[in-house]
DNA sequence: AATATTTTGTGTAAAATTTACTCAAATTAT
DNA sequence: ATAATTTGAGTAAATTTTACACAAAATATT
């Protein structure tokens, strides 16, 4: 462990961290991953102590390539979960003079969206948890404010990228991917606009699964249609709601 | 001026700078003002000694309340712009390792739209110009790639903010409004549907000049309602192309 | 000075998109 | 058992978007 006052600067520098917004859902609710900030070892984990707080954590100049690289590595140390780089979207900086108690400290807000059943063994649950979007404790620091803008990046750029093949399992219906527009959008839809809306972008392919059909409550199975998906993703899309 | 070497911290900090691509219009061309960086007094400064940049400059993490008050105060010290602190909206995080060579420096670029006419007077031609989006040199730094960056974001915004009225002189025309979104945007429109989805959104009041009409070369000027335009920039917009 | 070119305002018809809406069968809840 | 909820499917009306031509004035060209 370094030294004691062991880096010097001719002028004062602010220390920089990553924090990250990991949205998931698991069919029914928008959930976003939190950790129980611990009385732990580490000096600089000590303010807020007990709170809830987003995952994240100081930058390594000499390990990490970018601040997305950043937060890949603290949310991996914190809770288990490993993403890919392309994963972290940036969301804001968040550089208010007493936003920590300790020293200057500006952060670089990431979210990124997970397929909940995909990762949910993967999370830690000594330290992490899972809530509601509709449910979430208040949290250390400007953590309730970073959130709060990430989910209005979110929104906006759910008009400009699909977002489903993130956040969906790899096979779902309909009625759950709208379900996670209208969480997302905090709006409702008609169902049948709807479904016509997504038809036409040609993501989805139907999944047979060999159950009777017409006229029933067990709604259709679809997967996405990967190519067709990236290439939306890549040219960027106007969705309209 | 402060000694060296004067401030240590437990771990390595990175330094921190805001840059800033200002924006401006001139009723037919988009603009960008760069600065020339000289090899001043300033040690900071040095590097890239000639070569054009955005303005922007090191954090003072005692003196400014949050980076866009970085942003602010160095555009002002580099080229006698002094804008509002609500002008800067952030862009991104650039943050690679190497991209200055001094030290591990991380900058929060922001953006800013200005009118031409009302601030060319107050740039320090010494040593700040204006140049045209198309013909800008290459930068300093990795500043090409944060103008690149930055003129994206400006291009999504646009889509939610009514952008005309920072950019457009009080007086202007309709075809000089079209012109503007052309440029930014990078398309071309049909002048009467342009017009027609402009005037929907009712910000657009007419300027009586008593010049004579109907089937002139000379366009109808405009100015803003402000109201309307506030009302809008509030509440968000869609504005489809 | 005459002539050619460019720019402007204006309106409408066709095409595309969006919206609103009903019913019958199957599942789940009571 | 019975009631309530959820699902898929198709169409007509309303709205929005797109495409398009001409005459007058200003500017540019010779």
């Amino acid at each position: 462990m370094a030294k004691k006052g062991q880096y010097t600067y001719e002028y004062p520098h602010p220390a920089v961290t990553a924090d990250c917004v990991v949205f998931g859902y698991d069919g029914k609710e928008l959930k976003v991953l939190l950790i129980k900030r611990g009385a732990e070892k580490e000096a600089s984990t000590t303010a807020y102590a007990g709170e809830w707080a987003l995952p994240g954590g100081f930058m390594d100049i000499d390990k990490d390539k970018t601040i997305a690289h950043t937060a890949q590595r603290e949310l991996k140390e914190e809770t288990g979960l490993k993403l890919g780089i392309k994963d972290f979207k940036e969301v804001a900086t968040f550089s208010d003079i007493k936003r920590d108690p300790r020293e200057r400290v500006i952060t670089i807000a990431h979210y990124a969206l997970v397929k909940l059943s995909d990762v949910q063994a993967d999370t830690d649950a000594e330290k992490a948890e899972w809530f509601s979007i509709e449910d979430v404790p208040s949290l250390a620091f400007d953590h309730d404010k970073i959130l709060r803008v990430a989910c209005s990046r979110l929104r906006q750029n759910i008009h400009f990228e699909p977002v489903g093949f993130e956040l969906m399992p790899e096979v779902f219906t309909l009625p759950q991917l709208q379900n996670l527009y209208e969480a997302i959008l905090e709006v409702k839809f008609d169902r049948r606009n709807f479904a016509n809306k997504m038809k036409h972008f040609g993501m989805l392919v139907e999944v047979e699964d060999g159950t009777p059909r017409h006229g029933t409550r067990t709604p259709i199975k679809y997967r996405f249609d990967k190519d067709n998906y990236d290439r939306l993703k890549a040219q960027g899309f106007q969705l309209e709601f």
